[in-house]
DNA sequence: CATTTAAACTGAGTCATACTCATTATACGA
DNA sequence: TCGTATAATGAGTATGACTCAGTTTAAATG
């Protein structure tokens, strides 16, 4: 029975939490710096500061470590997805925080995106958090329809994988040139993507939003965005 | 001066190309099969029926060879997507007849796709492949610009990560849920870059916003945020 | 506090495989 | 037919992931 939870690491338990975490730090640096291939478990043990045979002791092999590396991360990002959304804001101010903040995190942090490619085809574990964070658009979305600021129809998944999809794209594109983050692609993105998300019941039948749509959508980005400046 | 072609492979010159490609096919083949990782040298020589360190003579290494089997792929998609798409059609038309043929491709050939992440760290000579596959894109859009079937404004190299972007992330969500081929995904993402796409005379009965409408409003947007990013 | 027992850790050794290079085979020109 | 250059070979080397018998450390017990 845990009768308290001291901040020193104690208990066995902690250390050992403790030493993986270390383990997991020093991975993360050797990994981001060298890349999968290049990283060697002796330097990883020696920045962690255990011996070789003791990082087996944690992870099963080199990728099962590349996993735990590319888990954590997701989960962190999770955690800043959520820090970064307005509770109470409408889906598609929601949309726009999540894209900004996804794209501002993956330009920052793109060698550990770049490590996530090398992980999937093996393990899943790492998925589930890849999954986790996925989600957060998804719960924007089914608010969104549920307090009929979006209409019932939109297809979800579809636009989940416009939405990553476009903005992993235009980072790699922003990295290959040189280039700082971009405000301009996640306000395109929103443009394009208000269409089909936009309540818009008056022309319910009509495929086409019109360029009336368009300038509502827009205007109305405006005005979030200016609201959104007084922060 | 080559005075013929000969079926039969003759000169020495086309003995070596013949197996080069050949090399090329076996690598190919248990890249696919094994992964990057799965494959050994070993089996890809055995394979192409020749000694290991004749493969050394053809690459310098085992990323060299995958750089080779990623970058023929990629020449090849080019070759077919050319084909694929009509020459006479109008930018819209030869958009859909691009996105197609790409999500196909990807479908059909998701594990050579997949390895062409394992190759762009590296060399950069296969990434030329990709360079010019992509070109095609922007070579409909640009032409569309010029017949002015597309707004002059159109941020062509943003919308080419919307496109390729979607694209690919759906077929990857297809391959995780084994689904096929989805039409609608095609249909979608052509919908909502027609907002952006379309020129859209034909139905101009209300007094609709004018494209320098809508710039004017996507300017003084971008104005706003570029003075919020200077905080 | 001494002793037992279990858990955590170590690093020298094993093994698989990418890559090398001295040797051999082949093709071609004279 | 011979000489030379080019191509091919595969046994050998180097590297680095992974193992495991032995050692240290910590917890449990009396």
């Amino acid at each position: 029975m845990p009768a308290s939870q001291p901040d020193v690491p104690n208990t066995s338990r902690q250390r050992l939490e403790a030493k993986e975490s270390s383990i997991l730090d020093a991975a993360e640096q050797v990994f981001t710096r060298a890349g999968f291939d290049g990283a060697k478990i002796a330097t990883i043990a020696q920045t962690a500061a255990v011996a070789e045979g003791t990082v087996y002791l944690y992870y099963r092999n080199k990728q099962d470590l590349l996993a735990g590396v590319v888990g954590r991360f997701w989960a962190r990002l999770t955690l800043g997805a959520e820090e970064a959304i307005t509770p109470e804001a409408s889906a598609v101010t929601q949309l726009d925080q999540l894209a900004r903040y996804h794209l501002r995190s993956i330009l920052e942090q793109f060698e550990v995106v770049s490590l996530t490619y090398r992980a999937r085809p093996q393990q899943e574990r790492d998925l589930d958090q890849v999954r986790d964070y996925v989600r957060i658009f998804d719960r924007i979305m089914l608010r969104g329809i549920d307090r009929k600021e979006l209409p019932d129809g939109v297809p979800v998944s579809q636009l989940r994988d416009v939405f990553f999809g476009t903005l992993e794209f235009s980072a790699r594109t922003l990295k290959l040139r040189n280039q700082p983050y971009d405000q301009s692609i996640v306000t395109n993105l929103l443009a394009l993507m208000g269409q089909s998300v936009a309540v818009d019941k008056s022309v319910s039948v009509a495929p086409e939003p019109s360029n009336s749509d368009l300038m509502r959508t827009l205007q109305s980005i405006r005005d979030q965005l200016k609201s959104a400046k007084t922060d």
